[in-house]
DNA sequence: AAACTATGTTACTATTCGGTAACAATATAA
DNA sequence: TTATATTGTTACCGAATAGTAACATAGTTT
């Protein structure tokens, strides 16, 4: 038991491993100038090692996606059970997704979302964004109706404002020159008042 | 000489349609998963043929940056020529720039800037997109001392809002549901007021 | 018409790479 | 200790595909 336990953790640490170095390699050279090969050379094993931990190349992709999407969810469930105003709700929730998406494993995910070979893989990363994507319509439409948030198409919103945070993934990366303070900063401020001078 | 320009003329339009179709196939299916082939197929030419036009595979997606930093450009060159307010030109330069992105050439564009395998190519390419970024954060630093755009850091509102109006490169096409007029609108009213209610 | 140039084809090469079969070693359990 | 499950390796296959060489044909010029 305690031994299964320890196998069972080393086996899902050495896939955490894999998935944070292939992610990366994938932000870095692209998916498909990363073979195998480069990655299971970063592990210090083959490529057929690799294949004990992952089904095949894109498996990579899904399991980027499940743990990402699973972050996101969780989050939005913890920020849509506040008794706050819609616009409370968005600013906590882009404050929070900020967080979650500058991170190597996410930044893979939104990058490379939908994007699947297997028709079914795509279709079902696709659905996996639209139905975050209707849970924070929901918190516009709440916002509209309570008032807190301008009147507006809560879908173009929804998806401009993530065009915007996704799009922090192929610049931004933790340890660059930007504080992810000051830029959540800067974008909380330019969602909430646009740009115009006083 | 009448035939040598009809002649070079005929020459251009091939090259257009293959960068135009080659172009809309990356979007659909992907750099990679686009073969020569595929895309000699659509012009009812065999792959070699391709090869008259094009250096290379690569050289498909520097031609779509050539032509599409070029539209941006002169579009800049008349933004910032008017004796308006930086927000009003911000405003004209949002506007015009949609209409431009919304283009199977310059969605290519958009999507694999930067990512050529060669590495001159690939520095060049983002060279093109900072010049222009820069150009657009030189109208933020206007607005701000005229004191038409509220007081921010220009580099990353230039940021933020070249990943927003880039994002509509990855869902937005022309002939879909959404109209252009009416997101241009949104955007506008987005960038302008922020989300805030009254 | 003849010479030349532009445009296109067929057939091939070289390489990369995802995936697998067969086998080896190591750890765990009985 | 012996049997079993887990984790890893070497060596290979098959398919895809970017790019090229050699050859064919149509259009243009003189």
């Amino acid at each position: 038991m305690q031994q299964n336990l320890t196998r069972e953790e080393k086996r899902q640490h050495k896939l955490d491993v894999i998935l944070r170095n292939a992610a990366k390699a994938f932000m870095e050279r692209g998916y498909y100038k990363t073979s195998l090969d480069d990655i299971a050379r970063m592990q210090n094993v083959t490529k057929p090692t690799l294949y004990y931990y992952i089904k095949n190349k894109e498996d990579i992709l899904v399991k980027c996606e499940q743990i990402t999407c699973g972050k996101i969810n969780a989050m939005l469930d913890v920020v849509m059970a506040k008794n706050v105003s819609g616009f409370d709700m968005l600013y906590a929730f882009i404050n929070d997704y900020i967080k979650i998406i500058t991170d190597d494993v996410a930044r893979c995910h939104v990058r490379h979302r939908g994007q699947m070979e297997d028709r079914e893989l795509a279709a079902q990363s696709i659905k996996n964004h639209k139905d975050i994507e209707f849970r924070v319509r929901e918190i516009i439409r709440r916002g509209i109706k309570d008032g807190s948030i301008r009147d507006c198409n809560s879908t173009i919103l929804a998806i401009l404002l993530f065009d915007s945070l996704n799009g922090l993934t192929s610049w931004y990366h933790s340890g660059g020159k930007v504080d992810i303070n000051e830029l959540t900063e800067e974008i909380l401020a330019l969602v909430t008042k646009g740009v115009s001078g006083t």
